[in-house]
DNA sequence: AAGTGGTCTAGACCACCCC
DNA sequence: GGGTGGTCTAGACCACTTC
C-alpha cells in the first residue's frame, strides 16, 4: 500500500474536525504518532507538513505541532488598527515592540521609499498575537525628515493614530502587494517558525494627504493565521 | 556540519541569481544533484522545497524541477482581462476550456452564490498558461437562470465580455478572498503538481448592475508565479 | 526501457525548549 | 536532563513521463 500519506492526513484532519483536538491544542509527538500509524518519522512528518500546508495545523520551532484556530480575516485596504479588526472579529490582540532603531535604509527599503541614497529611516519592527499566538511580524520604516523626534514617543500604540495626533498627517493613497514567499531568517526567528517555512508576505506603501510618500511596512503572517477579504465597495 | 541544507541552498540561489540556469530551465535531477553535493536525496529534496517555497524554482509532478520566471503582478479588483493583463506585462498568455457542465450546486458552491438548495449552476474549468507554462486553474460558477443558453457560446474568451455582450451584464461590485492554501486533488492534477502543494487560492463573487449575485470563481495559482497588487486609487 | 520525482524504511545525531 | 522537532544517512520500490 504506497498511499499512507494521504491515509495518515485523511485519519488526522478527520480527528481535528471530529473535535478530538481543540484550537491551539498540541499534538501528540512525531515520534509517537509516527508509532500510531506504524511508519517512519519521516512520512509521518510529510503528512504533518501536508495539513500544515492546507493551514489546519502549524508549528513552533522545536515546541510541535497545533491545531489552528479560524483565519482571521484581514483587508489591507481599510484602515482599520490592527487592535480594532481584532477586536471586531472577537479575537483577543496583543502587540509588542521589538526593535526600534534610526539607521541607514537598506537597498530595498530605498527602492521602496523612491530614496536616493544612504538616507536615513527610522525602522520600528513589532511583533503581533491574536489570542496568545504570535501570527505577525511587521516592520515599518518611516522617512526620517517627515518625523522629527518620533523616537520619543510610544510606539507600543497603533502608528496611524500617532501619524495622526503627533504629526497631523493621515493615509489617503496607499499600495500594497502580497506575495507567498518564504520567511527570512529574522522574521522566522521572531515568528518561531523553522527557517525557510511559508509565509504570506505584505508589502505596502503610504502617501500622506499632501501626496507625499511617507513609510512602507513590511508584514509576514504566519499563513495559516490569515486570509485577505476585500470588498469594491468599501472604500 | 550540519548546515548543508542551507549551504545547498546558498549555491542553488547563487546559480540562479548569477545566471546559470535560465528562467524555465530544468535543474539537473535530484539524483545527480544529491551526488554533487554529496548529500542523500532526502535533504536536497528538502533544500530544493526550500527554494520552491522562497517561489524560486517550481516542479512539475515526476518532471523535474524548474527556475521560476518572474511573478505576474495581478489586482483582482481590475476587471481586466488575464489576455490583456499578461499582454500589458511582456508576457503571453493562452486559455484551454478544460470541462463546462450544468450540474447542482455542491455545499460550498450553494454557500458562496447564496442558493436555496438543490439548484443547478453552470460549471467551467479552465486552464490558463503564462509563457506556455501553465499556472492557473479556474472554476467558475453561474447562476443557472441568469444564463440562458450559455453552453451554446464560445467559452475559450472572456467570460466578462460575453456577460456584457450576449447577456448586458456587467460587474459593478464583487469581493474576493486571497487564502494560502494546497491544491485539491483536481486542481493538482490540472496544474501538474503534487497533490497538497501549497497554491494561492483566490474566491471571488461577482455582483451585476442590478445588484444581482451572478457568478462565482475559484482561482488556484501556482505560488511562484504571482503577486497580487493592489493600488487604493485605482478602482 | 530508461529516467524522473514520489513515497517509504530504519535508523542516527544535533539544537533547542521546558522542567 | 529528558523530550521535542530539525537535520542527516543509505538505501529501496513505485507511478509516471519521455523516448
Amino acid at each position: 500500500m504506497r498511499t499512507q500519506l494521504r491515509t495518515i492526513k485523511g485519519i488526522i484532519k478527520e480527528q481535528i474536525a471530529g473535535g478530538l483536538y481543540t484550537c491551539q491544542q498540541k499534538l501528540p509527538s512525531e515520534r509517537e504518532l509516527s508509532e500510531l500509524f506504524q511508519t517512519t518519522r519521516i512520512i509521518l512528518k510529510d503528512a504533518l507538513i501536508g495539513l500544515e500546508t492546507e493551514g489546519l495545523i502549524y508549528r513552533e520551532e522545536r515546541r510541535g505541532w497545533f491545531v489552528s484556530p479560524p483565519r482571521l480575516k484581514y483587508n489591507p485596504l481599510s484602515r482599520s488598527h490592527f487592535h480594532r479588526m481584532v477586536a471586531e472579529q472577537q479575537r483577543q490582540a496583543s502587540t509588542r515592540v521589538l526593535d526600534i532603531k534610526t539607521e541607514l535604509a537598506s537597498s530595498d527599503v530605498a527602492k521602496v521609499l523612491e530614496l536616493k541614497s544612504l538616507q536615513s529611516i527610522h525602522r520600528i519592527q513589532r511583533l503581533r498575537s491574536v489570542d496568545n499566538r504570535v501570527v505577525l511580524f511587521v516592520e515599518n520604516c518611516l522617512i526620517t525628515t517627515l518625523f522629527p523626534g518620533l523616537l520619543q514617543h510610544d510606539l507600543s500604540q497603533s502608528l496611524t493614530s500617532l501619524y495622526k495626533e503627533h504629526y497631523g498627517y493621515h493615509t489617503v493613497h496607499s499600495h500594497f502587494d502580497v506575495i507567498p514567499t518564504a520567511a527570512p531568517e529574522h522574521v522566522a526567528k521572531a515568528l518561531n517558525l523553522a527557517e525557510g517555512q511559508q509565509i504570506l508576505k505584505i508589502c505596502r506603501v503610504n502617501y500622506n494627504q499632501n501626496g507625499l510618500l511617507m513609510d512602507c511596512e513590511f508584514e509576514y503572517w504566519r499563513p495559516d493565521a490569515v486570509m485577505i477579504r476585500i470588498d469594491s465597495n468599501e472604500h
